[in-house]
Formats: structure tokens, C-alpha cells, sequence
DNA sequence: CACGAAACGATCATATACAATCAGATACAA
DNA sequence: TTGTATCTGATTGTATATGATCGTTTCGTG
């Protein structure tokens, strides 16, 4: 069995009895204990499962809190190291007042934590984005009309009249499928459709990328390596992968996830 | 066998089993691990399958969903029995299928629960409301574009180039702050703004007003009687109060609040 | 508080998958 | 037929994944 198996079936097994215990994986996979602990944690990474002692739970608690007041309160964030290193760097390039667009995305997800204490003018495309925006920060939020994709969570429109039209964004945070010397490629055509929309309006490009959507290709390509100003990675990219995009004139910027670890810690 | 003839092969079988390993496609394709692995390789830099570690995967993989978790639950219900009542009796007259629009505000928010087996098209200005539909329902959920005003919860552009421009609603579910012989009324002018936007894109305006709107006046008038066609509320309303609406040809419908109570205690 | 069992992380040897290279096979054109 | 280009399979060295082992931590129980 694959890796790749196994991790899925892990994920199913974990969806549908929301907890499944090492000795149960044990039997269904035919691995060993130390290949299903290695599962397990990196799915945890991944922040796809959570790690319990003795096994795995699903992200979702089962009994989700209510909040009377507020039309409602946010999940545990999935957010992972990387993700969270990589959105604590993207946020310090962000100035108060300014306007921002941020596209869809769990990377760019995870940036959101970081702007509570700012005061901007905030463009996205993610219902989830919005919705945490909405309730933990005091930024103004604006949404381009259209209808929710469930899958990605990101409302589209197919029409060109857009409410985003009358939008300018200083900087477009967005994350990807993969990023190479062709610049930003997805595997989801709605997902590029979104994404060119939002290319429209602003002017100053910033790619949010962990370090193995670089070696991640696909099929379709968002937009060049002449579009993007900077490029956000962390500290697991190797020297001579970020070249390419060095020499064309983007700005590095390579995040620390061990220092992310020791911030969380504190915290 | 032939180059073209592999890489279908690999296609069709990655298309139905979603993943498959460099073993399993030896035996079906009878040729040698290398010139496999090579097929895989040019079929993954054509973005046909995803390259994994032991095979190939689907582009798109089945676990996708889970990729951006639903980062907010929702708060409890905070209707009351005359919204219950009130809002059971709105989602009756809807038909399967059909398109409808919902206008912010904490009766027509009560509606949804109702929609929760209905295959509709929703557009609807309500963060909230498109935020619960989007977790409990399976409805097609459209959003106008613009910012999200904190104090409705409603989201508006000052624009004109709408998305819903696009959208038509057989019906809109409305509340009100005062419901009379004028018309609706409403005490925030975003609010009138917002309706009038909604009001254009339906023909048959559904009002939602408990008994306690009938007596609440306002500056504002939204609309006048002739654009409303149905009026639900509650049996607290006296007879002669709603007969100014009945003699102005629209609908009145009386919820039992009562019977809602009942119906409450049973689940 | 102490104890034992279970779970865990780290380490290592082995197994497997991989890319690169090369030589032979095949197809095609002159 | 000959020459060339391409494809294929075998081989190699390397990278990665796996399973067994062992010492440590954690948890529950007495």
C-alpha cells in the first residue's frame, strides 16, 4: 500500500469515527506501528488530523461551542508551523491603513490571525477568510459578489460586472498549487479564474508558497514570474530552488519555522 | 504496446481507482518499471496525474473538501416562537428548485433552518445568513458584492456595477422595522438601500413581520403596499390591523405560535 | 507516591523507489 | 540498406520509506 493510501484511509477513518486509535489502524493497514505513527504526525503537520496519544482525532471537535451574540465563533485553527511562519512574515509587509486583497486558500488562511490589531481596507474572495476577519479584527471587509464554491469556499462570479471593479488593492496576498520557474500554477480552473480576477487589482504581487508547493507542478498556469513581486517560503526551500526566481528579480523572503515554534511555545 | 496507448491506459485507471502504483500498472502495461515511471513523469508535467512517491494520483484528490474546514459554527438560534412560527410558514411557500432572495435581518435568519432539504438558488445580503446556509444546507448560495457593514451584518456595495444584476429571484423574503398603510419601513438607511437593491431583482416580495411590526413606525419608507404580495405574521396581530393589507390585495397569512411551540416540544 | 504498562521518539539496518546513464531495439527517412 | 532519432529496458548509485529495537515519557492504578 502507498503512502498516499494509507494517509487517505487514515483521513476517512478519522471523518467518519472522528477518532481511531493506533492499534485499529494497525489491523486495516497492515503497516507497522512506527510507519502509522509517522502517518499520523504527518497528517497532524498538515494539521489534517489531530494527534491524540494512542491514536488520531478529527480537527472538528464534536461538540462545538456556541456563542450567543456573535453569528458565530471560529474552529480550532488548522493552521500549521510552516503556514503560520510563512503568514507571520507576510503580515510585517503589511503597513496600517493600507488596502489589501487576499486570495482564497489555507495558506493565506493562516494570515488572518495576523492583521486583529490592524486597520485596513481587506478585498477577498474566501468565505472563510471573511467570516474570521468579521469576527476577530476590526478591518473593513469587502467581498466581490457571485456565488460560493463550496469546495474551495471562494465566491465567484461568472459574470464581469464586478463589485471588485471599483476595488484597488495595494498588495494581492494569494497562495498556490505550485510555484516554479513559470510562475504560479494551480490545478483548479475555478481557482484560476479567481485568482485572475484578483491579479486585475492591485499591482504589487505577493506569492505565500511552504517550501514543497516548489517542487509541486500542475497543468495551468496563473501567471508569470514577471507578475510577482515576492515570494514568501519557508526555511525547508533549498538554496537553489529560490534562484530562479532571484535572478528574476523577485524578492525572497525565506520564514523560520523554528522560530515560529518558539513564538508558539511562548504564547 | 504503444506510448499513447500507456499513457491512456494509466489515465483511465488513475481516473477510476484514483491512485495507482508503479506495481500495479507493471503488470497491466507488461513493460518495465523505468519506462513507467518515465510515462508517469511526462503525464505529471502535462498536469494529467499528480506524481506520488510508489505511483500516480488523481489531479484532484478525493479529500479536496477538507482543505479549507468551515472556520465558524453558528451561534444558537435566538428566534423566538413568533419567528419560528413565522418562518415555517415562509418556507412553505417555497417550491423546490426555484431561485429566491433573503434580506438580512433576524426573522428572515430564522428561515433557514427550513431550507436545509430544499434545492434552491439563494442570493442573499446576510453574512450570517449565507454563512449558515453554506453549513447546513446544500443550497447554491449568491452573494451581491460589496463590504460587510458590521451593525446588519449585510453586505453592500455603493457601486453600481452589481453582480446581482445578473440574478432573478421568483420570490424575496424581507423583514422590516414597520410594517403600515405606507409600506414597509426602516429606521437605518443602509438597510433601505440594501432592500431597494433586492427589490429590483424579484417580483413577488414576501413580508416577514411579527405582530409588534404592525405598530412601529418609522421615518423611512421602503416601498409602498402595491409591490408587496404576501404577508406572514403572528397571531398576535388583530384582525384589524391586517385589514388595510387585505384590502390593499395582498395575502395575509396568521402563523400559529402556539402550534409552533407544539411542534418545538416534539423534537 | 511509586509502579508497571502502554505509547512514544530516536536510531539503525534493510527494503523500496528514484533519477541518471547507457546500450540495444525499433521506427522512420533518405 | 544505411543512418538517425526515438524509445525501451537494464544497471547503477542515491534518496527515501519502512520496520525492528531500545531508551524515555506519559498515563493510569494501586
Amino acid at each position: 500500500m502507498l503512502e498516499r493510501e494509507r494517509h487517505s484511509l487514515i483521513l476517512k477513518l478519522v471523518e467518519e469515527r472522528s477518532i481511531v486509535s493506533v492499534g485499529d489502524l494497525l489491523d486495516l493497514l497492515g503497516a507497522s506501528e512506527a510507519t502509522i505513527r509517522r502517518d499520523i504526525n504527518t497528517l497532524a503537520e498538515r494539521g489534517e488530523v489531530k494527534r491524540i496519544r494512542g491514536g488520531a482525532e478529527a480537527v472538528r471537535p464534536r461538540h462545538q461551542p456556541h456563542l450567543v451574540g456573535m453569528p458565530f465563533v471560529l474552529s480550532q485553527d488548522i493552521s500549521v508551523p510552516q503556514k503560520r511562519a510563512i503568514a507571520r512574515a507576510a503580515s510585517e509587509l503589511i503597513t496600517p491603513g493600507e488596502s489589501i486583497i487576499i486570495n482564497g486558500g489555507t495558506t493565506t488562511f493562516a494570515l488572518v490571525e495576523f492583521l486583529a490589531d490592524h486597520d485596513l481596507d481587506i478585498l477577498t474572495n474566501s468565505f472563510p477568510i471573511a467570516a474570521k476577519l468579521l469576527a476577530t479584527s476590526r478591518n473593513r471587509i469587502t467581498l466581490p459578489g457571485g456565488t460560493i464554491f463550496r469546495e474551495q469556499n471562494i465566491v465567484l462570479s461568472p459574470f464581469d460586472n464586478d463589485t471588485i471593479e471599483n476595488f484597488w488593492g495595494n498588495k494581492l496576498f494569494t497562495g498556490c498549487y505550485g510555484l516554479n520557474r513559470f510562475g504560479i500554477m494551480e490545478a483548479d480552473p475555478l481557482v484560476v479564474q479567481a485568482q485572475t480576477k484578483l491579479l486585475k487589482r492591485t499591482e504589487d504581487v505577493i506569492v505565500m508558497a511552504d517550501s514543497s508547493k516548489l517542487r509541486q507542478k500542475s497543468a495551468m498556469i496563473v501567471t508569470g514570474l514577471d507578475r510577482i513581486s515576492t515570494i514568501i517560503t519557508d526555511d525547508g526551500a533549498r538554496a537553489e530552488e529560490l534562484d530562479v526566481f532571484k535572478t528574476a528579480g523577485i524578492k525572497v523572503i525565506v520564514a523560520s519555522v523554528r522560530a515560529e515554534d518558539e513564538l508558539q511555545k511562548l504564547a
